[in-house]
DNA sequence: CCAATAGTGTCAGAGACTGACAGAATTGGC
DNA sequence: GCCAATTCTGTCAGTCTCTGACACTATTGG
C-alpha cells in the first residue's frame, strides 16, 4: 500500500520540517488571525525561504489541516477490518473511535490547530475538502455493504453523514474550555443520527 | 426579513447584471477549465473592469456558486414553517424540496453549473462554505425541537447530515446522463439516513 | 433642473502561488 | 573517503487574485 520507502532519512527530515512549519503557522494564526499572516512570516520565523513553503505545502491552509491523505487510509483500514455483518454506522463509528485512540495525537495542538481552524471560513472549507478525500476511500467500502439499489448513492450519504458528524464532535471539543472527552461527543453525534426515524 | 426594497430598479438591474456575469463565467469555466480563465476575461466578455467583476463578486469562486445567502434563507423560512411536531428530520427533508421544486430553477444551466463545481477543488470548498452559513441558519431552529442534553451538538449533527444528502443528491443528478429527478434522489439519501439503527 | 446616491473605470499595490535555474546538501555505491 | 546522481534550496521574475483610493458618470427623487 504504502510507498517503497525509498531512502527512510530523507523522508524523515522532511516530515519533520512539515510539522515544524505546521506548528509556526499554527500558532501565528491563532495569534494574528489566519489572513493576518503572510506566507513570508512564517517563513522567516522557521527559517526557509517563501518558496520552500510552497514546496511543503501546496496553499497557506494546509499548513494548519496538514495531513491530508495519512490518516483517511487509517479511517478506512479500520472500518475494513470490521465484520461484514456489522451495521455500517456502528462499523463507522468504531473507525473514528480507533483514529481518536491513536496514541501519538496532541490534544493541546490539535485542540490549537482545530480553534484556528474553526475561526476562518476558508480554513474550514478546507477541512471539508480534506473530508471528501476521506469520503472516497471510505464509499466503496460501504457501498459493498449495502443492498438494493442505488448502492453508491447511499453509500455516500453515509459516509458523509458520518464525517459531518466527526467534523462536529471534534468542532465542539475544541470550543470547550474543560477537557472534555472527543470520543463520547463522537458517539454522541452518532448516536442522534442512528435515533432518526 | 428582506430589505425595504429601496427603489426597486436600481436593484433589479444589479442581479441582471450579476446573472449575467455567472452565466458567462460559467461557460468559460466549462470550457477552459476554471483555472485557465482569468478575471479580466470574463469581465471584457460581460463588457465591464475587472475591479467591478470584484463588486458583483467577492472571489472568482462566487460567480459559480452565486447566491450565498438567499436560497439558505428560504430553506430556513420553509423548515421554520414545518409543524413543531413533526419529526425534525422530516421537517429537513420537506425543507429542501420546496428549494428543488422553485420554478425559476434552470435545470440546464444549474446541471452546467453542479458539473464545474464538481471539478474543481477550490470551487468545491467554496460550495462547502456557502452549505456552513446555511448551516448556521439552520441550526438554532433544529436545536429548538430538540430535548435531552447537548442540543446543539445533536442539531449539528443533524443539520450538517442533512445537508451532506443534500449535496451527494444534486451532485449525482448533475453527473447522471438521464434526465432524472434531483428531488427522487434527495428522498432516497434522507431515506438512508433514517434506516440507519 | 439639482442635489444626493450609487455604479464605474483607472491606477497602484499587497499577497499567494509557479516556473526556471544555479548552487548546496545528501545519498548510494565504489 | 570520494564521486556521481539525486534531491533540496534560495533567488528571481512573473502571473493572477483581490483591495483601497480617487475621480467621473449615471440614476434617482424631489
Amino acid at each position: 500500500m504504502s510507498e517503497p520507502t525509498k531512502s527512510g532519512t530523507r523522508e524523515i527530515a522532511r516530515d519533520a520540517v512539515r510539522a515544524r512549519i505546521s506548528e509556526v503557522a499554527v500558532d501565528l494564526f491563532d495569534e494574528h488571525g489566519f489572513a493576518n499572516v503572510t506566507v513570508e512570516q512564517i517563513a522567516t520565523e522557521v527559517g526557509i525561504s517563501a518558496r520552500s513553503f510552497h514546496r511543503y505545502f501546496a496553499v497557506k491552509e494546509d499548513a494548519v489541516i496538514a495531513e491530508p491523505m495519512g490518516w483517511g487510509v487509517f479511517v478506512r483500514d479500520r472500518f475494513a477490518e470490521r465484520p461484514a455483518d456489522e451495521p455500517v454506522w456502528e462499523g463507522l463509528l468504531a473507525a473514528y473511535e480507533a483514529l481518536l485512540a491513536q496514541p501519538d495525537r496532541d490534544d493541546v495542538r490539535g485542540k490549537r490547530a482545530m480553534r484556528v481552524l474553526g475561526s476562518t471560513p476558508s480554513l474550514r472549507a478546507r477541512n471539508l475538502e480534506k473530508h471528501l478525500l476521506w469520503a472516497q476511500l471510505l464509499t466503496p467500502l460501504v457501498a459493498e455493504r449495502l443492498r438494493g439499489p442505488q448502492r453508491l448513492l447511499r453509500a455516500e450519504a453515509l459516509v458523509h453523514s458520518s464525517l459531518a458528524c466527526f467534523d462536529i464532535a471534534l468542532g465542539n471539543w475544541a470550543q470547550s474550555e474543560a477537557a472534555a472527552d472527543p470520543a463520547a461527543l463522537l458517539r454522541t453525534a452518532f448516536a442522534e443520527i442512528a435515533a432518526v426515524s
